[in-house]
DNA sequence: GGATCGTGCGCAATCGTTTGTCCAAATATC
DNA sequence: GATATTTGGACAAACGATTGCGCACGATCC
């Protein structure tokens, strides 16, 4: 239905080569200005778009990136698709948004389709180390970002200092008086959980206190956290105070202390970590790492969509690694003068 | 870099459309069994996937849908797109996806550009009533569903009886007793907030309550609602409770009861609409009408897909409406007995 | 042994754009 | 007035896959 190169060459008494030259501005095209007038008026008039397809198989690019996600209905996940979404908007590319689900296979099969349309350029916000999947955008040459997790120090990055967040949150406890200070900790196959699970054990030692293992479980980053909290408020030397790899996690943290009957943050306090809308309506309102995931989002399009530019023109050497910092966030859950 | 039919073709002995044929599985092609077997071999092998754009220039389809919403970071317009997207993966099609931010000409430049990158139908969770978008889909013929918001009866659509669930929580705050009720609708121009504000004011006529119009008031569908709320309970006429267009709505309505002093519910009950996850975290937790948005965006995408095979066979009649129950969840935000 | 039929593929056009090359007419140069 | 240059565009070959049609060759029929 939509009109075509030869159409509107039949309409304007020229050929379709020229009136392609004149769409795109090519610079090496001599043509009366008369004669460009009239293509582009009736360029004007009928709305010309080129077909994206056509366009695609000669160009051989799609103006599409893909965003991979663990699930977009984690509020994290959603505001760094809305970054890229509205970074790529502006340059003219739209998005297609994929949920891992945290399944290689299901991450394979969508990779294979999203190289099958040719897709420009990949943003993905579910890595893990040494992911299968990142190798194989390395191993094909398929411009990637990580965002807010990374595979190995090789690719393109932005995100937080995971370290200094868990950190900051930590110390925090610490100041608080807290000094049996607890972690829930996220999966070890993902950068973010290590280095917070790190940070956390940084402060303490410099607080002089020896982390004990006995106070750091495990839990699955989307599974609630709260049997990992009653594992550790069930033992023996129950702590104060829990720092949480994240804040879905710290949600779990406060229906296993409520369901042990204990007040936050005066019988335990509790962090968690990102500061998703929902952190604040918590009662009461969760204390936590902010984490700019909007920005995140902007940020991976605008490197992704230079490092484009940057291999088609040969030329190397665009930023390679964006950290923006973390921010503490200091709410009722553990600081009882905010209650 | 991917391997081409031509390829192939070279490396079995046979020509490209033979092997196209044996991809596709063409019930015409009449080929030894032999020679089948090592092109097939020759496919595994080599992994081959069909260029998506070639395949596209010459079908005139991409396998991509698109799904318009206000805005990814509103929980529900996140589920709705996550049904979609499991649906889509199932049938081999992957997903755009686009927030408009309500904005027409965001919309509009959205629309073209799908469009040109041959957008095989669309899935909209973001119509007004007659809306201009909408129109333009008709129009050009591009398969479309509505979800959770329609434009006029034209159209495919999914989603529930919003007059039905407006009225569970209307009686449902009759039934405890309320006689001042407060509206907090939504904008005039969207389907969903009209047929609330009906199903309000249906189930205080049958209680023999005259509507009135000093406890109606309009709020931004993503406006916090809390200054609306500021309005209405500074008013002479201060309402015992007050349904609110959905959760986000209701949220704002927390925050004013609690800059006003007022205690949840028993100075205030509210009633919210979709039952987003927060919904269940809000102290009080929130009294609302739980939505299947997962559910509408599953239907959504396999009516598209439905009425796609159905044009392209020129078969007519599928289901052209899905209606689902909507389901009153009671917490504690109207129920002192569930607080 | 010639006509007929079925088998097993090959040929070539087509989808809509892009882009390197070429060419006729007009103008400029000597 | 013949040659060189510029102007203003046209031609055609890609990009990779799909699909209607055609055509050899061998087997079968009478």
């Amino acid at each position: 239905m939509p009109i075509t190169l030869k159409e509107l060459a039949a309409q304007s008494g020229v050929h379709p080569s020229t009136v392609s030259r004149i769409v795109n501005d090519d610079p090496g095209l001599r043509v009366s200005p008369e004669t460009r007038a009239r293509v582009k008026r009736l360029l004007k008039k009928t709305g010309y778009r080129p077909d994206g397809m056509a366009r695609g198989l000669k160009l051989r690019q799609s103006f599409v990136l893909g965003v991979l996600v663990p699930d977009v209905l984690n509020p994290l996940f959603a505001a760094i698709f809305r970054g890229v979404e509205d970074a790529a908007l502006q340059k003219g590319y739209t998005v297609i948004l994929s949920s891992t689900d945290g399944n290689q296979d299901r991450e394979r099969e969508i990779l294979l389709a999203l190289q099958s349309r040719m897709i420009d350029g990949v943003v993905v916000a579910s890595a893990s180390l040494r992911d299968a999947s990142v190798r194989w955008l390395r191993e094909r040459d398929i411009p990637h970002v990580l965002v807010n997790r990374y595979s190995d120090q090789k690719d393109y990055f932005v995100g937080t200092d995971d370290k200094l967040g868990a950190r900051l949150a930590t110390e925090h406890l610490l100041a608080l008086g807290h000094r049996r200070i607890a972690h829930l900790a996220g999966p070890r196959n993902i950068s973010t959980s290590v280095n917070r699970l790190r940070g956390y054990e940084e402060a303490l030692k410099a607080a002089g206190i020896e982390p004990d293992a006995a106070l750091i479980v495990e839990t699955g980053f989307v599974g609630a956290g709260v049997t990992a909290t009653h594992r550790l408020l069930e033992g023996r030397k129950r702590p104060t105070a829990v720092v949480a790899v994240n804040d879905v996690a710290a949600v779990g943290a406060y229906d296993a202390a409520e369901q042990l009957g204990l007040r936050i943050p005066q019988d335990l306090a509790i962090t968690g970590y990102n500061d998703i809308p929902m952190a604040a309506r918590l009662r009461p309102a969760l204390t936590t790492i902010h984490v700019p995931a909007q920005e995140f989002g902007r940020a991976a399009a605008r490197m992704l969509l230079e490092q484009m530019v940057a291999g088609r023109d040969g030329v190397k050497r665009v930023n390679k690694r964006i950290v923006l910092p973390p921010e503490l966030i200091v709410r009722g859950s553990t600081d009882p003068n905010r209650l």
